[in-house]
DNA sequence: ACCTGAACACCGTTCAAGT
DNA sequence: ACCTGAACACCGTTCAAGT
């Protein structure tokens, strides 16, 4: 996870006790992933939080000043696992697997993917992503303002996909074919980013380069 | 539910007296989008919707059996007015007429692209329109289940747009400069959607079609 | 320092009751 | 038929108070 001792998204605690206050910290965040894991980020709740604790209902406002601080480590904390190929790799493998993992944390978190299409705060981990991703995309040979704008098509259609996948599935208790053997159901998610990648050869070949 | 008789979004509400419910229908829908306009759909409140028509708190449920349904009315109204161009043209300017339609109607209703891509529920009008991009998607030569992938990632994409817009901006108060006459900001939901537009084509060429 | 409990202003929803 | 008011079980947040 990410050394980053608070950088920006964590908590504004008055306190200077290091030892005690970082493991808190740590504990806090761990017990917001469990239930975040298990009942989604709707059902996150400062109340619960502190329960999940052991706590009583008001101990959450000890440890995080808002609901929005919360989310922010929430998300930083899913965004952490994030793993990015190494930059020597050509740079369609690069986007393909980066947002392959992001897919997969952000699938063990519900909602945190509604959380972070629709909020503003930058977190180090958004950072550090985002700037990979553009990386990525001037690696291909975009220039900056392209990169920023043909990565944000892409975030996008990963927090959108996301969003989609955890909508609730009505109460149809239909088991839903698992399909035969070794025809692999071709994901939705990885036709999407195949179709998004498509168009970025296909822009790359069009415009013109130098 | 009950006996969905009138197209699946609307309340079903005990009386059959015809002239006054369906006026207040309208009624209730009109008071809704005027709410939603003004403070978002996240702002939308049970009771809030009762006092834009100026009666007391509760008086929504006389009317709307839940806030899911209120939503599915609010969903369902805001996509009735997007247009969807003549099948006689190419597929490329249909889809991007319809999501330019689509976009333009959402964008004056905040969140209610959130709702869309959250929920399940499926109204006359997302039935409508989601036929309609099938069938663009068809007449360029996809079969049904690509037409279907493709186009679920054309939905993804718009919602996901609207909703990273919808973004609160921080409070920066910066007045973020108009940009020189000439230049249009060539904006970035029409990069996204061009992304995928060509990503289409490129598929189109790429892969063996009848 | 770390936590508790009561309180406030909100929600969605139910329900008995008024006219 | 159409609406009201009180009530319940929740929220986020504040704050005085306990240890």
């Amino acid at each position: 996870m990410s050394d980053v001792s608070d950088g920006g998204a964590a908590a504004a605690r008055p306190g200077r006790s290091r030892r005690r206050t970082d493991l808190s910290e740590r504990e806090i965040v761990a017990a917001a992933l469990r239930l975040v894991a298990r009942e989604g980020a709707d059902n996150l709740t400062m109340r619960g939080l502190a329960a999940e604790l052991g706590l009583s209902s008001m101990a959450s406002y000890y440890h995080v000043p808002s609901k929005t601080v919360l989310f922010d480590l929430v998300a930083d904390a899913v965004l952490a696992d994030v793993r990015v190929p190494d930059s020597e790799e050509p740079w369609e493998k690069r986007l393909r697997e980066m947002f392959i993992s992001a897919r997969s944390e952000l699938a063990r978190y519900p909602g945190v993917a509604a959380l972070l299409l629709s909020r503003t705060s930058e977190t180090p981990n958004m950072r550090r992503l985002s700037s990979e991703l553009r990386r990525a995309l001037r690696q291909a040979g975009f220039d900056r303002a392209e990169s920023d704008a043909l990565g944000e098509a892409f975030t996008i259609y990963l927090f959108g996909r996301l969003i989609f996948e955890g909508r609730a599935v009505a109460e149809s208790a239909a088991p839903a074919e698992p399909g035969p053997a070794g025809a692999r159901p071709a994901d939705a998610f990885e036709t999407g980013l195949d179709l998004l990648l498509a168009g970025t050869r296909e822009l790359l070949r069009t415009t013109s380069r130098d």
